[in-house]
DNA sequence: CATATCATAATTTTT
DNA sequence: TTATGATATG
């Protein structure tokens, strides 16, 4: 018994002695609220998965009891892992994911009680457009003032202040508001897109949350039932939290009242998306007796860089006190590039990769390229292709929004939830099976003026369509119907009835004739979703590995995630996307007003101070040296623009050396525009043996050695007009490079 | 109903 | 510039 003490108490100490004071603060107060407030860098992921260790092992909480909410499906991930080589075993049992993918878990169990299928279909983003639009239409109103995208940003807007349709359209200032918006009609398509997704039997992405919420707050027995299960929530990212989750999360812990939230107020960067920073304050007034701990040791980024990141949030005047220190040494300064265009920037930095991947010794994967818009990415690409560099982008598209990818979940959609109309959308006409538009849009009216159901009515289409027309249908109808009869028989799973539907629907067949390289592509796809999904089907840790339960897991992978993070490569990524990541070597591209601050942003204070926040977001995430870099000229929408630089550069410093420092960098492009089709700076790592340079007292020059003493990097450079051989200290030598 | 051609809008960020 | 959608034609 002794000896068993003494072996866990050595353990214990063993992971404690890893954090630092306040980190172990944090952790061992688990009992009653906590907030801890986590400055970029501090450790916030190393102390909530030790917070969950310790509670399996110290607290004697049993995996079920807790419940940790991410907001990425990445993240989640990550926990997961470090938890499980911490302790050593698989936690499967914890309740660990974003809040979507855990609130899915909860609905299934209750759907029925809210007017859902069990297996309700998830509406992706694009399912939600394509269904406003079709509401548009059957509203005869024009797209042109009524846009699917500010639509939904609306309704979702809405839901997340738990505003229903029907709260819309009875309180009279929303409407005044729709008037002033020039949208007079929205409540009214606010009631029709509700009524359209609960009759699909389709939940929406905000829907995951209200229904949610609706069901703690409505049904008192399934709410005492995970108030009583679930004694430790913990909260990642809690800046990010919205009204509605805030108070999904506030109901699940009235029981147990051990809630602990983490988050930094100056990574709040989807206030856009309705998150609310405020949520960190009302934590503190809700619970009056909370623990608070405040992480500000960054074990992340150089003294440069932290001191930059702190001038730069010091700019916004709503913010938490708190203030990131660093011990770790001083590390370059932060470097501005100058380019005449964004196709120069794109090359000079990728120049500046590989030249500093040779001086250091680095990686690829030391590296990334971070921008403000998905769209930035394609001259980066370029570049790197031409010279060679193995790249991976994050975000964009993932695999589960191919196209054909799509058109395989919405058949296998349909086939589990035969109300699903922006599946049947999706798939009536594929292949190609004689119905068209007008088929569909009598499809649309009918299921409304007959009040039937989309599956009755399709299933009475002789009634109502000519011969042709019907019989193409009830030859679908009867395809659908075998495939979900497979799904009820015992030899079948989801993996084999996926793998009947690609075949017998002809989607498989019509991809295999398409010989072009695309067309093998796309092949491969469906081959590697079916895969994906016998993998879903074998996975012992599946509680649940029905196709219904893999639909409404995929649906929410909008992100790419790939594991082979293991594969040198440079990393391409939107700014939100770098979110929790770390590399050693951060370029921060296309610093520039209007995209950098976005035009869209300037309205009023708060949206630039968001941005402010998410340029924070960036520059932390930098270990050993950031460079940011901006183009005086731009192509957007095919056309080129002048651009100016963003005012955010202003901000990050006031201190000496990175000031004198971007001013070298800044003269040496600007004296060298003209002749070269290069952008060097003073970027020392540009510089070889046989370069041709231009000091600012010696003039014209050849080097002819360069040297690395003591950290200092010096070159040995030969002058013509008499002064002959110098050796400088390359940090401070003002030097141009002539090609 | 299917296909080809033309016009036009788009660039914020994501579960 | 590119991608998507509307329109005209077969």
């Amino acid at each position: 018994m002794a000896n068993l003490i003494e072996q866990t108490a050595a353990i214990d100490t063993s992971y404690l002695n890893e954090l630092n004071e306040q980190q172990r603060a944090a952790v061992i107060h688990t009992e009653g609220p906590s907030l801890v407030v986590a400055g970029a860098g501090s450790g916030k992921t190393k102390v909530l998965t030790t917070k969950i260790a310790y509670l399996l092992k110290e607290k004697r909480a049993t995996a079920s009891q807790i419940l940790a909410l991410t907001f990425t499906n990445k993240a989640a991930a990550e926990m997961r892992h470090r938890i499980e080589r911490m302790i050593g075993k698989n936690v499967q049992a914890v309740w660990l994911g974003t809040f979507h993918s855990i609130f899915i878990r909860l609905l299934r169990l209750e759907a029925n009680s809210l007017g859902y299928p069990t297996y309700f279909s998830v509406y992706d983003a694009d399912d939600s457009k394509s269904l406003l639009k079709q509401i548009i239409k059957e509203l005869d109103l024009s797209d042109q003032i009524y846009k699917p995208t500010l639509l939904l940003s609306r309704i979702s807007h809405a839901k997340n202040r738990l505003v229903t349709a029907a709260i819309y359209n009875d309180n009279p200032h929303y409407r005044e508001e729709d008037a002033r918006m020039q949208l007079p009609r929205f409540g009214e398509i606010f009631a029709r897109y509700t009524h359209y997704c609960q009759r699909a039997g389709a939940m929406d992405f905000d829907d995951l949350l209200t229904q949610t919420h609706t069901m703690l707050y409505t049904n008192p027995t399934v709410c005492a039932k995970y108030q009583q299960q679930f004694r430790y929530l913990l909260i990642d990212e809690f800046q990010d939290t919205n009204l509605i989750q805030y108070q999904i999360i506030q109901k699940l812990a009235a029981q147990h009242h051990n809630i602990c939230v983490v988050g930094d107020d100056a990574q709040s960067i989807y206030a856009f998306r309705g998150a609310d920073i405020q949520n960190i304050l009302n934590f503190t007034r809700d619970y009056p007796h909370h623990h608070i701990t405040k992480l500000e040791q960054n074990y992340r980024s150089t003294q440069h860089i932290v001191t930059a990141a702190n001038h730069i949030i010091s700019h916004n005047t709503t913010q938490l006190k708190k203030k990131v220190w660093t011990t770790n040494k001083l590390g370059e300064p932060i470097k501005i590039i100058k380019t005449r265009s964004d196709l120069e920037e794109s090359q000079w930095i990728v120049q500046a990769i590989l030249e500093t991947k040779l001086h250091n010794l680095a990686l690829y994967q030391d590296f990334a390229i971070l921008y403000r818009t998905n769209s930035q990415s394609r001259n980066f690409e370029e570049a790197l292709r031409k010279k060679n560099i193995p790249y991976r982008m994050v975000g964009g598209f993932s695999f589960f929004q191919r196209k054909e990818i799509k058109e395989l979940l919405a058949y296998l959609r349909f086939v589990v939830n035969h109300n699903d109309t922006e599946a049947f959308k999706k798939i009536i006409n594929l292949p190609k099976r004689g119905i068209g538009l007008s088929t569909l849009e009598k499809i649309g009216t009918l299921t409304n003026e007959k009040k039937l159901p989309l599956w009755e009515l399709l299933g009475k289409a002789e009634d109502f369509f000519r011969a042709p027309t019907a019989e193409a249908i009830l030859r679908f109808v009867a395809f659908i119907k075998t495939a979900s009869l497979k799904l009820t028989t015992a030899e079948e799973n989801a993996y084999t009835i996926a793998n009947y539907i690609a075949k017998e629907s002809g989607l498989l067949k019509q991809l295999y004739e398409d010989q072009t390289v695309e067309g093998l592509a796309r092949y491969e796809h469906i081959q590697e979703l079916l895969s994906s999904l016998k993998q879903f089907v074998d996975d012992p840790n599946n509680e649940d590995n029905s196709l219904a339960s893999f639909l409404q897991t995929v649906a929410l992978m909008t992100q790419e995630y790939e594991d082979d993070t293991s594969k040198d490569k440079v990393t391409l990524m939107t700014i939100h996307a770098a979110k929790g990541l770390e590399f050693k070597y951060i370029y921060m591209v296309g610093m520039e007003e209007g995209l950098f601050p976005s035009a869209r942003m300037l309205g009023n204070q708060e949206e630039l101070e968001e941005e402010r926040r998410l340029f924070y977001v960036a520059v932390t995430r930098a270990q050993l040296q950031l460079t940011l870099s901006y183009a005086l000229s731009r192509y957007r929408f095919g056309k080129l623009m002048a651009m100016r630089p963003s005012r955010f550069l202003k901000e990050i410093s006031l201190e000496e050396s990175t000031a004198s420092s971007n001013k070298i960098a800044t003269a040496a492009t600007q004296r060298t525009a003209a002749a070269t089709q290069f952008m060097p700076c003073n970027n020392v790592t540009t510089l070889r043996v046989g370069h041709m340079v231009r000091h600012t007292h010696f003039g014209k020059g050849l080097i002819i050695q360069l040297l690395a003493t003591e950290g200092k990097r010096k070159a040995v450079i030969r002058f013509s007009n008499n002064v002959g051989e110098k050796t400088l200290l390359l940090n401070y030598a003002k030097l141009e490079l002539l090609i």
